[in-house]
DNA sequence: TGAATATACTAGGACATCCAATGGTTGGGC
DNA sequence: GCCCAACCATTGGATGTCCTAGTATATTCA
């Protein structure tokens, strides 16, 4: 990226917001917007990491959801839940990483309706390093104080809880 | 989206990441993740506001960024290092506002090389709809605790401050 | 002055996401 | 036993983001 701004952008956002009259919903304004960014410079870093593996993050956890499956496969419909996407980001997902030799589809053994998804030999290779590659690039060296990580967890967590994601 | 899950998906991970010998940095991961999908829940939700006005998230900021620029006009450069979003972005943008008569081009006076982007009168008046809209149903409650939302400012703030997004 | 470098925007391609619609498959209610 | 609503995966279309490359204009410097 470029140069660093002189003043955070999102400071001055919150004071036109406070200027024009809505003072009372500036700081949620500046905290949301907050949250925007911080995904946005993650990401960036995360999608680096992964680019020597020829995976993108989408793809990447999608691997990494079925090294942890206890049977080695997952229904596609199921994963569609557990990562919280569209069934068609799955469909894509799992069309470029066959293609690719890391997943196998196979047809569910009693319901004619459902496609199961399983890594490769290849596959779980390659979930393997991009994991290590994960944790010591980005998840060890994360930028948060490491106080903060407990703050972030528990009120991301409450937000997610209140919004439907799962239940108490 | 679907059902409420039984259990935090994010929770589990972390989980798996602790069995699997990477505890030291099963934190930092937990916390990334939340913020993935904290920001998809609240794009979700500003999407679906804006989509009345035929407005994209991208787009308003864009709106609401000139909409603050003192001389009312802002160059394509300037708009992309604000926003912190890829100059191709910024022209994506700029091509479907302009379409939709809510901003004009015009060549920069002393510089050939530049783009002024100004409000309409349209896109002015869509602008403080918009955020109307956005401080009503989205900032008014947006689902953290209220003393939350500080502890998040200040935390991301000091992310993207280390990130190099702007100087102390 | 004239060439080399830097800057600003645009064009085309890859990828991910969502939505709406389609075609099979299941399973419960009658 | 049959039918229809619910479910599953896929396709096609729209949007946004980034990357690479290309064109035009400015600026710097020998």
């Amino acid at each position: 990226m470029g140069t660093p701004l002189s003043r955070d952008p999102i400071a001055e956002a919150r004071r036109n917001w406070e200027e024009h009259g809505w003072a009372d919903v500036a700081a949620p304004m500046a905290a949301i917007t907050a949250i925007m960014r911080t995904q946005q410079i993650l990401l960036a870093r995360i999608e680096s990491t992964l680019k020597p593996f020829g995976l993108t993050f989408a793809r990447y956890e999608l691997l990494a959801l079925l090294s942890f499956a206890r049977k080695g496969s997952l229904p596609m419909n199921k994963a569609s839940a557990l990562l919280q996407v569209h069934p068609t980001s799955i469909t894509n997902a799992v069309d470029r990483l066959e293609r690719a030799g890391l997943v196998d589809r196979s047809p569910h053994p009693t319901d004619g309706r459902t496609t199961l998804i399983e890594l490769t030999t290849a596959g779980r290779t390659l979930a393997k390093r991009a994991t290590a590659a994960l944790n010591a690039e980005v998840f060890s060296a994360p930028g948060f104080d490491p106080g903060d990580v407990d703050h972030l967890i528990r009120i991301l967590g409450a937000f997610r809880r209140n919004a439907g994601d799962f239940e108490a």
